[in-house]
DNA sequence: TTGAAAGCGGTACCAA
DNA sequence: TTGGTACCGCTTTCAA
């Protein structure tokens, strides 16, 4: 109950102080923190006698004491959609995996380091942290964990939905170019029909995916052919692709609901199709499986580490300057053109 | 360069503290702090002023204040394998995605927070932070990092190489009793030979497995059949069981390597042999695609979310208590037998 | 019911 | 070169 040593407890070693080395060493608090942080001017041996009594006695500086005098702690808080819940069907995808790690890299780089957050349950449950900024990624809409980072005035980094309000930092997947690139990648290649998946609940990034679809099907005089998931995971997207499968059904598909490649190629198979003969096949997904299965399936790459790595660099040069100066960047995506969706595989050389 | 607000810069507004929200409701900080926390005694009307100022000022206490006064930050810090590392080639598998949730969401409901450490780059760089405990999953062999967490006393949850020592606390699977599962599992549907895929750098995990298997060959007079791959990832693993397949080979395979089930599956057809007719399979995976293919894959899990309960729950005890007492436990893992080990698949009812 | 003052454990400014 | 002391911002004890 209390944190005194006062219990009978084990009594866990009270935890040794800097008076208590400079009473050890004979010198002062001053002389020695000095003299452990390598500042101020004093004599080798002094400096010495310091270090060896903080040996001795096991000296560990209290972080938390630093921080205060310091007046920042270094840290971002990260939160994620369903992140730290127990179902965890976004945060099992590969997107959302990459994506975290990479953030968390690109903080240590700056020397930040990224404390996870519990993304919706208790609000504010954040307030005793002393986070220098924020991260959310993959929002709601009108996510109330945004609503409350911006009023307490913490830096902020998450999609474009925030664009122009101060303190905040954005950057979003350019899906108007990346639709467009694989749309027209798979035309070239012959298709006539390409037909979309979609999951069931759209997010952001996934609505404009849909309206760049529908615009591009009419700028090419061909009609669209929208599917939609029951719900998160490779069984409801494989279940979508063999309902499209039943029936004549389209020449080319592009799956952007997240799922294990190779599960979409087998699906389209047990339909009696042949890919990439009779179907092409590009998925959005960052699955490494994707370039081992035959044929390796073309993937478009939403590029979660270059969105990372931009972010962070916003939220750094914010965090620097001190400026609320709203901004943001759109990152490009990366088509990998692999067998799926090549019509004329040429025969191999030799 | 400075903390102060002496430079030319947009001022970030100097901070509202406690002091000046006092000023405001002409009251004195010890009462503002008991109004806004709901302690003390004190009439409805001071408390709604105090209240007041503070909403008003756009007050936000300082955490880390809070936290040298608490004594404690309720932070741990977590560190992976190769966690935060741009190659990312651990945390790309469901498992560490999974552990981390995990540990993630269980910190979390006990009111701490998971910090992300750089694992390897530069020692102590968590000197900076606040942690009140640590948690390093898959440790290297006389991993520093477990070092320097037992030399700083902090209290440490991560696997059984640390048994024994002081403030340690560790999880393993039971990689025994998983293996034996298995190999009788795949030996009661009939299989005389299984052979084994083992990941090339073995880890505690894995060469407990190895010892096993050999173990339960010689006891039942098998020749043990082991397969290594030459790095981590899908294609080194897909190119380990090609390998085995070339050949007359086994009528089993365990593949413990972490790869995706469909794309093994699919290596294994290639060689001309249908699954579980010819070969039964089984994947030591946390891959959900396991159970979308066709046949589903049988799987072994290694039950990562129990790791990180069982874990958490070890330190929270130890937290609380504040022992230093070292504790561990096994934690029994699940065989989920799918289709493809199934050999005798008997007609559905109706 | 309210407030003054003493810390929590360091760091940094000066004076000696 | 070294040490005294104020202070980071909050909570808590205790006296008024």
């Amino acid at each position: 109950m209390s944190d005194s040593p006062r219990s009978g407890e084990p009594a866990a070693t009270p935890r040794i102080r800097l008076v208590d080395v400079a009473r050890e060493a004979g010198l002062s608090k001053t002389t020695v923190s000095a003299a452990l942080n390598g500042t101020g001017r004093m004599s080798g041996a002094v400096r010495e006698r310091a270090r060896e009594a903080a040996r001795r006695l096991g000296y560990r500086p209290n972080a938390t004491a630093r921080l205060l005098r310091a007046g920042h702690a270094r840290l971002i808080g990260y939160a994620v959609g369903e992140f730290a819940d127990d179902t965890g069907s976004y945060m099992s995808s590969p997107y959302f995996t990459q994506l975290t790690n990479a953030t968390a890299a690109a903080a240590l780089q700056h020397g930040y380091a990224l404390v996870l957050l519990p993304s919706r349950r208790a609000p504010q449950e954040w307030a005793d942290l002393p986070l220098d900024a924020a991260i959310v990624a993959d929002p709601l809409d009108d996510d109330p964990l945004i609503e409350d980072f911006v009023a307490a005035r913490i830096p902020l980094f998450t999609d474009r939905s925030v664009e122009g309000r101060p303190g905040t930092h954005w950057v979003d997947v350019n899906a108007d170019g990346a639709v467009r690139e694989v749309l027209d990648h798979l035309r070239e290649q012959g298709a006539r029909q390409t037909a979309v998946v979609l999951p069931g609940t759209l997010t952001r990034f996934h609505r404009a995916v849909a309206d760049t679809y529908r615009l591009w099907c009419a700028e090419h005089g061909a009609a669209p052919l929208l599917a939609t998931t029951d719900g998160p995971g490779d069984g409801p997207v494989v279940a979508a692709v063999e309902r499209l499968m039943d029936g004549p059904g389209p020449d080319a598909l592009f799956v952007v609901a997240e799922a294990t490649p190779p599960l979409v190629l087998d699906a389209v198979r047990r339909s009696g199709r042949d890919v990439p003969r009779d179907l092409l096949l590009v998925c959005a997904s960052e699955d490494a499986s994707a370039e081992h299965s035959r044929p390796a399936v073309s993937t478009l790459s939403l590029r979660p580490a270059a969105v990372a790595v931009k972010g962070i660099e916003l939220l750094m040069a914010a965090l620097e300057s001190g400026s609320r100066e709203p901004t943001g960047a759109l990152v490009p995506t990366v088509l990998e053109i692999r067998a799926s969706s090549v019509r004329a595989a040429p025969a191999p050389p030799a």
